[in-house]
DNA sequence: GTCTATACCTCGATAGAC
DNA sequence: GTCTATCGAGGTATAGAC
């Protein structure tokens, strides 16, 4: 498996992030060694100290990667109907979720395994994509489409729910991807009151 | 911090089980030593094998004996409306997570740190609680007093929900349990088709 | 039942050859 | 850029004294 030499950066660095992401993913940050990542990528231990500082940053790193490319992506418009936003929020998270399931997971177990310093960015990051679903509930309220006892609280039930999909979802299960997406808008538009 | 002999066995154990299921809670599993636990209990790493046969029998016992208990706890009724056994689960469930967050954080976090007998067992455990609210739904939707568009799908759903409280609950926080008990009542009728 | 001591292993990380 | 070799720390688990 462990080439001999031969350089091929350029391929390197993704794979490392691909098997770090997979297998931390799979077995938790704490219970993957540096051994096997670099097994996984095919490469030598001290091979990967080349593409990171050390196994903190690999973690931190797809964390804030995933999330800055999550944010980016989303696109919400306020000056829509608060129910089309709601959809297009709801979909926009499980067609990420079911597209890159590792990521998704990965960044909402392994929070507790980064160090004060970036855990700490890494939840404002992730308090950001809260507060844009926040926003449209209570655009909703305004609007009077929606009813929600208490907008925070429900931000946060709604994401756990959404973000659940990783937990049983499996690729050509018996759901596709838009049959689970219209399961869930029937959910969320009945939790919101809709 | 380390006492120098003395038996104490029939508070040892319990205490040993406290101070894993804490660690293991907070850190993970994988992340967590065998000198951590025994530290936290003031004793030997040595004396905690007088109380499990070793670090994984430690976590199967502890998720074992909380989802044995949760299901000895949880009484339902078929006789009544659907609404109001959902509405008694829905209590149930985030009662027991708010009295108990760690070992209800432990059962749906760790399970993939288990051997695969372990984990067969606990699953089949989980499978039969999550049976225990799809059994309440089937039962709205018989007696058209809920409208759920799949109630295998929406049984996770409310789960993933209910579950996530222990993210972001704090004992003394904005809210108190039966304002939380509120909220998500209201979430989840609107969510089933109330 | 608990302690001390330790065997044996794997870990993260680094140095230096190629 | 990658490999081989290795260091020191810390991991799980056990043996035997008290």
């Amino acid at each position: 498996m462990a080439r001999t030499q031969g350089s091929r950066a350029e391929i390197t660095g993704p794979l490392v992030r691909d098997a770090a992401r997979r297998l931390f993913a799979r077995h938790g940050y704490a219970a993957v060694s540096m051994r096997q990542i670099a097994a996984e990528v095919g490469v030598q231990v001290g091979t990967l100290y080349s593409y990171t500082a050390d196994k903190q940053a690999l973690l931190a790193d797809l964390l804030r990667v995933h999330m800055e490319e999550l944010l980016a992506a989303w696109r919400d418009d306020p000056a829509r109907p608060a129910l089309d936003r709601l959809e297009a929020f709801l979909r926009f998270h499980i067609q990420t979720s079911l597209e890159r399931p590792e990521a998704v997971f990965l960044s909402y177990m392994e929070l507790r395994n980064l160090t004060p310093e970036n855990r700490a960015e890494i939840a404002a990051l992730r308090r950001r994509y809260e507060d844009a679903l926040e926003a449209i509930l209570i655009a909703g309220e305004a609007e009077g489409t929606m009813a929600v006892p208490d907008t925070r609280l429900a931000t946060m039930a709604l994401i756990a729910m959404l973000t659940g999909v990783t937990n049983w979802y499996r690729e050509g299960g018996r759901l596709d991807q838009e049959r689970v997406v219209a399961v869930y808008r029937e959910l969320v538009r009945g939790a919101v009151g809709a």
